[in-house]
DNA sequence: TGTACATCAGTGAACGCGCGTTCACTGATGTAC
DNA sequence: TGTACATCAGTGAACGCGCGTTCACTGATGTAC
């Protein structure tokens, strides 16, 4: 135990600061954008050490991208506050749809950046993705909690919030990119107000 | 004229090719992991003769991405069926989130492959998509013809339609993708029944 | 406890590769007389 | 009409660059006796 201390103290820091910066880097500019010695440079690190951590740049972004995906997700449902199911999901979808969100790519939601280049990449991306995603929306369709369909209504809703985002994300500076919002907001609200 | 004939029809028939296929690819793979050289290659030629059509791989590809936009959404409305507006803009939500869609994507919608690296690159490509963009909505909200807020609408079903179709394409291949066109579908038709 | 050796996280130069771009060249087409 | 020269669309090799990955090395930490 103690024979693994400084040494194996400063190699978990070191994976830490990696994984950090990989996942602020893969937000803000996907997997193919974000070079190994990107990644370094913001753990504080030079590049030839990145090979002692993961095995290769892919299987450091397959691993990122399901932890920034299954904690920002998380963090989304958990701050969702209301006294009821329907506030309570009016509530992610503003937070996700917010001019806050738009701008803060590194600590937001990965897939505008991302999900196209899963997309072309295929596995093991893609299985990382799907796996993610559908823990998502099973949690997500229990926030929103109406019966039957509430999974389906969660996909709706998902697939709202990421197209608005990434949309207003690809105009961003213009008066579209705020009317893309308002308007995946009031999309929403009508979708959270109904029940068929 | 006659002067011209040859050597310029030759150039012509070359220019069309290149756009062609960097429409295809942008389509496909987006701009980074479009080379010039898979551009050429697919216009039948080879990679120096690409800067006597264009000043730089830019160049091509902001140009390529206003006529892929333009005639895409163009001819997705033109191909709306239906004797009301709402079986109109039905049609188009169908047609757009629609399996052969998501499985063809060179001769579908660019937003899916490029939004997130117009976002990275910005100008001169923001501006680009931002004017092909607004002259869709404005076009879309026409057929809608909800009144007043139609324009807002319009908006919402396309950040809708992007984003479900961008998501199940990232997870191709599995149940959810399926799933995720359903429910893109399903909410889009309650947003176009809703007048409110 | 002190000294000699082992370990190993991190360094930084080097590798091969694909890319965007340049450029000397080719050969068919067009022009001048 | 025929011949000599000019033009220019397209070729393919070469360039510099950034990338992912490798590897000999360093030096602090840990172990053995």
């Amino acid at each position: 135990m103690n024979s693994m201390n400084q040494k194996t103290r400063r190699k978990q820091k070191s994976h830490e600061a990696i994984v950090a910066s990989a996942s602020s880097l893969l937000r803000e500019r996907g997997i193919k954008a974000s070079s190994v010695m990107d990644v370094m440079k913001g753990a504080g690190l030079t590049v030839g050490g990145f090979y002692s951590h993961y095995g290769s740049k892919d299987e450091l972004f397959v691993e990122t991208l399901r932890k920034a995906a299954a904690s920002n997700w998380a963090h989304l449902l958990q701050s969702a506050k209301g006294d009821s199911p329907r506030s309570r999901t009016l509530c992610v979808l503003r937070q996700y749809l917010s001019s806050r969100h738009r701008d803060n790519k590194d600590t937001g939601c990965l897939l505008p950046s991302t999900a196209p280049e899963i997309a072309r990449q295929g596995e093991p991306y893609r299985s990382a993705l799907e796996q993610e995603l559908s823990e998502f929306v099973d949690s997500f369709a229990r926030i929103i909690d109406g019966g039957r369909n509430s999974r389906e209504k969660a996909l709706g809703l998902i697939a709202l919030m990421y197209g608005a985002l990434s949309l207003s994300r690809a105009v961003a500076g213009s008066r579209l990119s705020d009317q893309i919002l308002a308007a995946g907001r009031k999309l929403g609200e009508q979708a959270i107000s109904n029940d068929d």
